[in-house]
RNA sequence: GCACCCGUAGCUCAGCGGAUUAGAGCACUAGUCUUCGGAACUAGGUGUCACAGGUUCGAAUCCUGUCGGGUGUACCA
């Protein structure tokens, strides 16, 4: 088709001297033709003529190969055997089809889930997780390499909350759960905020001595810290673990605390940085549009957030070489990652910077109205959800006596998905039954298709590689096309990192799959057409996969 | 106050630079099949695309305004 396409723009500029871009759309079902091109209507006011007219002018220019009809307004459709089809898809299919070298030679950083090592991982933490693994894996499929980094929250106030919290709880730090510990911290939370509306700031003072003693490197902070750390680091893995995310790094903010300190004082030495008559440091970013400057040092001298985030920055574009840097983070954080990139370009620092944010996650509230979820309302802890997709899955497919790691899978992957059933940018409702839902447009509808394809090719694997002589794959149109869209799919999703995209596709596959069964039978079919529609079963099965994998999700054994 | 995001079917949401009759899932109803794996497929929609203007041959899509919801707005992360 992109030959036809390049012949398109040749018959424009030769017909009427323009450059216009031609692409090609699917065409409704009840209207003839199998592609749609609406470039007559583009030209209609640069021409001067009627659209229907170009669309007549253009066609008589174009090659035979094809059947072409005007329609509508003045598309031009162009009607393509399935043979033809097949025989596109065999010409481009190579070992790694759908993905592309676009991005090779470059590096990318993306940051997830980026923990907040003071509490349980919540249902809070999903989105980060599930947006920032797939970030890095469609990055990759377009030749990018990616080096992950959870940046966790191992430094800052929660420390000096949870700490303050611990010694007051009398707790025993050797008997202590990140579930206690978590609880400590959104008590001290709730305490420190009745004590600032009352007007007082014990424990306020509390937190931050503890802070600034860890950070001067008192023995004491030092070993509570190590010890929260430790307990809330194994707990953080073993959820990844089940959610099978993984980063290459955890460099958390801790070891940023001096590179960005440094950073600070060197940008206050050559006047880019100012500082205020109470001590803290600010930079203006006034000529970028920003009323707020940014805070980058606090006035008792002490790191925070943007302190510790200016050091990172400079560690992945000067130490990891990075050309793009991608953060997973809510989209609460929206202006404070404006100000953060507009800090970078006051420094000089060029890489393509990106704030993959994502909308919250609400519940229905007691009043039945969509809210926020939140630590005070009763946070879902994501072990807990895990627990109840998996449950659920094992009550749903007890006849299919799985394995435990099967039901991880499909668990995780009816999780993930519904993530990315929409656009990352719209909130999402927690509602366990449509989560877990194992029909519709669902990860495990995907992920039976799948198993539904590998167990077919394996039962009729002696037909695989057969001739299939002149077989019209006029059956398979509707599946050909699908896997035909599937690269230029991967390579667009590439810079807006829309998930969503890849997540509709893989269902529209299995969907087509579905059909596709339907009417044509494999196992009973003559040996021609058989080994015609196992080359095209194994082709969907890889692309299929491939989808899904760009999205986290892993496929089980049987279901 | 200002900035950003959003408002599409009963519910949850797609609709990528404007284009053929605005779609999907869920829910509901009725069918199909002696099922290569039925968790399937097929059929069933009277939606002022929040409202009002504007641009255009053509607007859910672009522009302006209004209303409604959400988020953010320096010593939290």
């Amino acid at each position: 088709m992109d030959s036809l396409k390049a012949k398109i723009s040749e018959v424009i500029k030769k017909l009427y001297g323009v450059e216009v871009p031609v692409e090609f759309a699917p065409v409704p079902a009840e209207i003839e033709g199998d592609y749609s091109c609406n470039v007559a209507m583009r030209l209609a006011k640069a021409a001067g003529k009627a659209p229907r007219d170009i669309a007549a002018e253009i066609i008589a220019e174009l090659p035979t190969d094809y059947e072409y009809t005007v329609a509508g307004p003045g598309f031009i459709n162009i009607a393509v055997s399935g043979k033809a089809l097949a025989g596109q898809l065999s010409a481009a299919w190579t070992d790694d089809y759908g993905y592309n070298q676009s991005g090779a030679g470059k590096t990318a950083v993306s940051e997830f889930p980026s923990t907040n090592m003071a509490k349980p991982y919540s249902v809070g933490h999903l989105r980060p997780g599930t947006q920032g693994w797939a970030a890095k894996r469609i990055l990759e499929a377009n030749g990018w390499k990616v080096i992950t980094d959870n940046h966790l929250g191992d430094a800052g106030t929660p420390f000096g909350i949870w700490a303050t919290g611990f010694k007051r709880s009398g707790k025993s730090i050797d008997e202590v759960t990140i579930y206690d510990l978590g609880e400590i911290y959104i008590q001290m939370k709730a305490d420190m905020k009745a004590e600032e509306a009352a007007g007082e700031h014990a424990l306020a003072d509390s937190a931050q001595d503890w802070l600034l003693k860890l950070e001067a490197g008192d023995a004491e902070a030092t070993e509570l810290s190590e010890r929260f750390n430790k307990i809330s680091l194994d707990h953080i893995h073993g959820v990844m673990k089940r959610m099978n995310l993984s980063t290459d790094y955890e460099l958390g903010e801790s070891f940023f605390v001096e590179r960005g300190k440094a950073l600070v004082q060197k940008y206050l030495d050559e006047g880019v940085f100012v500082k205020n008559e109470d001590g803290s440091v600010i930079c203006p970013l006034d000529e970028f549009g920003i009323e707020v400057p940014m805070l980058v040092l606090k006035s008792n001298g002490a790191a925070l957030y943007a302190t510790t985030d200016l050091g990172c920055l400079d560690y992945r574009l000067h130490e990891w070489k990075a050309d793009r840097l991608i953060y997973a983070v809510g989209a609460e954080q929206k202006f404070y990652f404006e100000q953060l990139f507009a800090v970078a370009k006051k420094l000089g620092w060029n890489a393509e910077m990106q704030h993959v944010w994502f909308g919250t996650i609400d519940q229905v509230g007691p009043d039945g109205k969509r809210e926020k979820m939140s630590s005070r309302k009763g946070v879902v802890l994501l072990e807990a959800m895990l627990d109840d997709a998996e449950k659920r899955v094992r009550e749903n497919f007890a006849e299919a006596e799985l394995a435990d790691e099967d039901v991880r899978r499909i668990a995780t992957g009816a999780i993930k998905y519904s993530d990315f059933i929409a656009d990352r940018k719209t909130g999402i409702l927690y509602d366990p039954d449509k989560i877990f839902a194992l029909t519709g447009q669902s990860g495990p509808f995907c992920q039976y298709a799948c198993v539904r394809m590998r167990r077919i090719l394996e039962k009729n694997a002696d037909f695989a590689g057969a001739d299939f002589g002149d077989y019209d794959f006029a059956a398979e149109k509707g599946v050909l096309q699908k896997l035909l869209e599937f690269p230029a799919l991967v390579a667009g999703v590439a810079e807006n990192l829309e998930a969503h995209r890849i997540a509709g596709y893989c269902f529209e596959l299995a969907q087509e799959m579905n059909r596709y069964y339907e009417n044509a039978p494999i196992s009973t079919a003559e040996p021609a057409t058989k080994a015609a529609r196992l080359w095209l079963v194994a082709r969907a099965a890889t692309v299929l996969e491939r989808g899904l994998d760009l999205l986290g999700i892993e496929i089980p054994e049987k279901m």
